[in-house]
RNA sequence: GCAGGAAUGGCGGAAUCGGCAGACGCGACAGACUCAAAAUCUGUUUCAAGCAAUUGAGUGAGGGUUCAAGUCCCUUUUCCUGCACCA
């Protein structure tokens, strides 16, 4: 008998051993093919490491691992994504500086990925808050400011009371800050974008050429939001109805070929034609409250779709309906917003359920022009044929009166095709301390003018309090030494923008770095990214889909097209794992108390068992609960995997093994390929299952059984490959060896077991040869005593029988 | 409201070019070992009826196609995810 497992010292035994060697080491150049596996590298947070992070990482840890047993030369890098809110308010707490906590947390979670055997090349390894690193952060940020795509501009933007901090659109998903969760609101500020919106068609188009799945597609695809319309530019007259020269009010809209049925417009509350034609408002005083009142709502609020429409009439002020030059009434409502379209609408009550809601309210005339439903009671909002429509009257198809009705509103100059994202440009400064700066300069002559590269990186400076100022400004605004600089173009005094980057900025383009982790000349040597590049496989969090996702595909396809990088998409491949829920079914977290830390599950069960269990409890993109239970059986399954060596007595292939042993090697390897590892584990225990019934295994069994078995654990396996008299010199480990080829010929059984049914109902099992006639099958099943006693006084109609599958009898008495 | 996905034993989940539903694991039950327990090993385990051979029912619900449906088609319910007064 075996001398008891203690995967404690093994583990750590060839933890050591593989770093030593320097096995997990990518080369650059190597002749071998390469292959790039990525995972989301972590933000290193003070709590240490989650088992969401086990399993998100477990899947290209698989896959890498056998890639080099296949062969490849392969690069699986970690890295850490240091820059953030937690640090900085931690930091605010215990008056420590981030940087001290921020390299103490990327050490204990070093140690913790260490601890659980990920084979990640360590020589690679870099953090987004080091200068070495942020330098080259700056650097592309003054790539994209050099080529226009960085812009001032004072809008409402979402702002986080709580966090103090202005957010992006991605980062206030739902109306909440996605760091505290509280509301954010919405308020005119200046901030710096980034014209995201430019990459928009690149962006989708980028979807049709890499292999993601359709649910991440579906959800860039409706972020982005692309819709085709039309610009239309109604007159604008004043209260007597005649018209103001020069002045008009231009919407954007699907459904042009429904201008007929325009009977009024509405406007934002924020919209700029209230303040330019204030003298003429003669109501200015009801339409100001409104516009307080919609100012007090949260974006949150305002986007609630609600039924009762509220609004006020703009006296003094109306429009011309471009098609039946019937005056219309403008309103303003909320129900409009500033930032879509261009904050006007053209009203069609009798097709839109809104516009129908605010005319019953507000008592304004319905005109059908869509025949269907019965606007009496709602919104028709089918298709039909156009009526009361001029010219369109009689047409049927939505695509062809559009058509038309844009045709005729080109030819007259009031209108024209146009495209609309939902997507906004992204909010890109953050009045944070614990981020990168943004290496800009104000200067009183100059304007804006970009830090010289040479002077990168623009270093953080120390504070002393890390708490941002009451003004809402950053804690850098506070540094004289910091902000007071001179200009470089005309040497003058100037300041420095004291605002940092967002949490996503460093993230954008970790991914290359990894590529070239030490230059300091470029961000990446060119040649090394085209060996390296693309990422062919990326795994990661679904959350990140309409955000890091976006953001990097963005600087990418930016960094193409300056001809920065060799490939206009990053990443070749994405998938995504299933969150760990806690063994009460619910979402993680400290308060519910369901949280497994990983550390203590290594420490009691071992990494092996940890690893192989994230993998073998479910569909890998499923959500799935905790089972310490379930746990154990993995646990189990290794301490068998374990005693193998006290089987592995025979000399000879048992034949009818070796199918199954052949046949296991086809379904792991394809299983691994297609994420299914649960039931590539599945089928290593049914393996086992068999090799302990059959009593004794050969040599090759083992050795096939542990290479199969060594991505998911890879101690264990290891250590056995060693105790079998392997990896003499210590070097020849089993985790570099080759990956089992299987016998396509021997895969095959000699006999099968197929069901008989008759009239569709299994009566009897035969075990026939699987290419056996369909005589000698008819033979073996009328055998078959229950399916003989069916059969027993019946007129057989028909006789199916598919080799290999089934054996179906229709009769009838 | 729109888009995408899901629903299978006590539980996690297998099986979708239509072909013996419930692989594998957990749990449960029984047995072996033990003074005993744990661990380990062996067996049973979809439900109902039966001593048994076996029979009937069964993949959210209702229809349909087919020799044969978890899988395909139509209708429908519930849940999850994303987007949403988007003009």
């Amino acid at each position: 008998m075996a001398k008891p497992y203690n995967h404690a010292e093994v583990e750590k035994k060839w933890q050591k051993r593989w770093e030593e060697a320097g096995a997990f080491r990518a080369i650059d150049f190597d002749k071998k093919p390469k292959w790039y596996g990525l995972v989301e590298f972590p933000y290193p947070s003070g709590a240490g490491m989650h088992v969401g992070h086990i399993k998100a990482y477990s899947s290209i840890e698989v896959l890498a691992r056998k890639r080099r047993m296949q062969g490849y030369n392969v690069l699986f890098p970690i890295g850490f994504d240091s820059f953030g809110l937690p640090a900085e308010n931690y930091a605010i707490k215990t008056n420590t500086h981030p940087h001290i906590i921020t390299e103490k947390n990327i050490e204990h979670f070093s140690q913790q990925l260490k601890d659980v055997g990920f084979s990640f090349d360590w020589s690679r390894e870099f953090a987004t808050s080091r200068p070495d690193y942020y330098k080259w952060t700056q650097w592309i940020f003054l790539k994209l400011f050099e080529h226009g795509l960085v812009f001032r501009s004072k809008t409402l933007v979402n702002y986080c009371p709580h966090c103090k901090v202005v957010l992006s659109n991605e980062d206030s998903q739902g109306g909440k800050c996605d760091i505290c969760h509280s509301d954010v609101v919405q308020m005119p500020k200046d901030v710096w974008f980034l014209r995201i919106t430019d990459y928009a068609d690149k962006l989708l188009e980028g979807l049709n050429h890499v292999d993601y799945p359709d649910s991440i597609k579906q959800q860039e695809i409706s972020w982005i939001g692309r819709s085709e319309g039309t610009f239309v530019k109604f007159q604008v007259a004043d209260g007597q109805g005649s018209p103001i020269p020069d002045e008009t009010l231009e919407i954007y809209t699907t459904r042009c070929d429904t201008l007929y049925g325009v009977t009024f417009m509405v406007v934002a509350p924020e919209h700029p034609i209230l303040d330019k034609y204030r003298e003429n408002i003669v109501n200015w005083d009801a339409v100001e409250a409104y516009r307080a009142e919609s100012a007090k709502k949260t974006e949150f609020e305002r986007t609630q779709l609600v039924k009762d429409k509220t609004g006020v009439r703009i006296d003094g002020l109306c429009a011309v309906n471009p098609i039946t030059g019937k005056e219309i009434p403008i309103f303003i409502s909320d129900y409009v917003m500033m930032g879509y379209g261009t904050g006007a609408i053209m009203a069609v009550p009798a097709h839109d359920q809104r516009d129908y809601d605010f005319a019953k309210k507000f008592g304004i005339e319905i005109v059908q022009v869509i025949r269907g439903g019965d606007i009496s009671k709602e919104a028709y909002t089918g298709d039909g044929e156009m009526i009361n429509s001029g010219f369109l009257n009689g047409l049927t198809n939505k695509k062809d009166s559009i058509e038309k009705m844009r045709e005729y509103l080109t030819e007259k100059g009031i209108g024209h095709k146009g495209v609309q994202y939902r997507m906004k440009d992204w909010a890109f400064n953050r009045q944070r301390y614990w981020g990168e700066p943004i290496p800009l300069i104000h200067c009183p002559k100059c304007g804006t003018v970009a830090v010289p590269e040479d002077e990168l990186p623009l270093r953080l400076p120390d504070v002393e309090n890390f708490e941002p100022g009451q003004d809402g400004k950053s804690p850098l605004a506070r540094i004289p030494s910091f902000v007071n600089c001179t200009c470089p173009k005309c040497g003058g005094p100037a300041k420095r923008e004291t605002d940092t980057m967002p949490q996503w900025a460093g993230s954008s383009w970790y991914y290359l770095r990894f590529c070239d982790p030490h230059n300091d000349k470029a961000f990446a040597d060119r040649k090394k990214l085209e060996y390296w590049m693309p990422v062919d496989h990326y795994n990661g969090g679904m959350e990140h889909v309409t955000r890091h996702l976006l953001y990097s595909r963005f600087w990418h396809h930016f960094l193409y097209d300056i001809g920065e990088v060799n490939t206009p998409e990053p990443y070749a491949k994405r998938t995504y794992q299933g969150m760990i829920l806690g063994a009460d079914g619910e979402k993680m977290s400290k308060s519910k108390g369901n949280v497994v830390d990983p550390e203590d599950i290594v420490r009691q069960y071992g990494a092996d068992t940890l690893r192989t269990y994230v993998l073998f409890m479910g569909d890998y993109g499923s959500a799935a609960p905790w089972s310490e239970e379930s746990l154990k059986g993995c646990k189990r399954f290794l301490d068998r995997v374990y005693g193998l060596t006290d089987l592995c007595t025979a000399s000879e292939e048992n034949p009818q093994l070796d199918v199954e042993v052949q046949k296991t090697i086809r379904k792991v390897s394809e299983d691994i390929e297609s994420m299914k590892f649960n039931t590539a584990i599945a089928a290593l225990m049914t393996l086992i299952n068999s090799f302990s019934k059959t009593g004794s295994i050969t040599r090759y069994d083992l050795t096939v059984f542990l290479k199969l078995l060594s991505p998911f654990a890879p101690h264990i396996t290891e250590e056995m490959w060693e105790e079998m008299g392997e990896n003499r010199d210590g070097k020849t480990f089993l985790t570099l060896s080759a990956w089992p080829e299987y016998d396509e010929s021997k895969t095959k059984d000699a006999v099968v077991k197929i069901g008989v049914q008759v009239n569709g109902k299994v009566r009897g099992t035969i075990e026939i040869a699987p290419d056996c006639s369909r005589e000698e099958a008819l033979a073996a099943a009328r055998k078959e005593s229950n399916v003989a006693r069916f059969l027993d006084g019946t007129t057989v109609v028909k006789e199916i029988y598919v080799p290999g599958k089934i054996l179906n009898i229709v009769v009838k008495k």
